[in-house]
Parts: C-alpha cells; structure tokens; sequence
DNA sequence: CGAACACTTGGCTTATTTACCAAATGAAAC
DNA sequence: GTTTCATTTGGTAAATAAGCCAAGTGTTCG
C-alpha cells in the first residue's frame, strides 16, 4: 500500500493503464529527475504492481496488478458522487 | 492514498468493516499508545475514510467508505493466485 | 461544582521518504 | 574498443511521518 502513497507513482500507474511506456516518457510526464523517476518505479516493482523489461537501449515497464485500476474507479465514483 | 499506508491504519479498517468501534478497542487492536491511536484516526477521517460519532464518553468510528474493502479482497486474491 | 473518564492536541525526538546530483552500469552504434 | 544513450545506484540534504509524553477539552457521574 506504501507504494501506491506518492502521486507521481499513481500518476505512472495511470499512465501505464493505458500501455507499456519506458522511463523517459514517464520521466517526461511527472517533470522530475529520472533517477527520481527510477527509484519511483523500482518501488513499485518491488511491491510486485509493475514489471520491467529491456528493449534495445530502453527499459519498458507494465502493469501486473489491473486490480489497481478497478480501485481507482471505485475511489473516482466515491468522489464524484461525494457531492450528494 | 496515504492515508492507507500504514499498517496499524490498515489494522483499524479491517476492524471497523465488522462494525463500529471507539478508540479504546481500536488501542488495544493496534497495541500502541492511545494518542498515536487518536492520531492515526484523525488521518483516516481527513481522507474521509472514516466517520465519528461521539456516544456518551466514548468516541465511535465507523467506515464511510465500502470500496476499500473491495480494495482489499481483490489484493488478497492477487496475493492468493500470485504463486502460480 | 469537582473528580473521573475517554479522547484530542501540542511539543519534541527519531525514523522514513523524497529529491537531486554525480558516478556507475549496460546495451548499441560507430 | 570506445563513445553514446537510457537507465540505475550511491550519497546526502530537506521534507514528512510516526511515536510517546504531557497538557488540554469535553462529558458524565457523584
């Protein structure tokens, strides 16, 4: 759940919904430092949300967990219909 | 998000899913000092997790929102079917 | 009213997280 | 082989979070 605590790594996560993306496009879309970026993914790896892999000279991560996903809609649907 | 990453919070929303508790049972669930306790409750009420209602002397806290535990069944079935 | 009880808040220390820079790795291109 | 490019790792400083104790708040009970 740690992981999951920081918006830059659900921004990523976000992100990944949508396909497989490397480094430097994420590094691109939270504006931070890559190596920040890279220690942000390796937190999630290491929580088992993401995997790696190495094509040619870039590192592509994934999404392993699609349960995240359904848990973002839950919590979207909760505040949009927070206003109630 | 931050808000559910801490363990004894996890604790203490895995208790109130079987109904509403006050802070001394929450305390003694988790084992760590009563203000900590108070602390970690004012946290998950700012996330609006949690609802309080004082009854009498003692302060009972409720979940607001259901989806968290969907959250958690679908993390454990994760864990569950993650060794094949 | 005053004491007792359940809880919250303030203050402070220690632990954990985050971010950046600089240096290291590793594959690919020349 | 060496340069180049993409990424990771080490190191360190700054920000956040967690924990406990002590003091404050508000209710109830005598």
């Amino acid at each position: 759940m740690k992981a999951l605590a920081h918006p830059s790594r659900l921004m990523m996560i976000e992100e990944l919904s949508h396909g497989e993306r490397c480094v430097c496009e994420l590094t691109e879309l939270v504006g931070a430092d890559i190596s920040t970026v890279s220690k942000h993914l390796a937190v999630l790896k290491k929580a088992g949300i993401v995997t790696d892999e190495k094509k040619g000279k870039q590192v592509y991560y994934r999404l392993k967990v699609p349960c995240v996903l359904n848990f973002f809609h839950c919590i979207e649907s909760v505040i949009t219909e927070g206003s109630r």
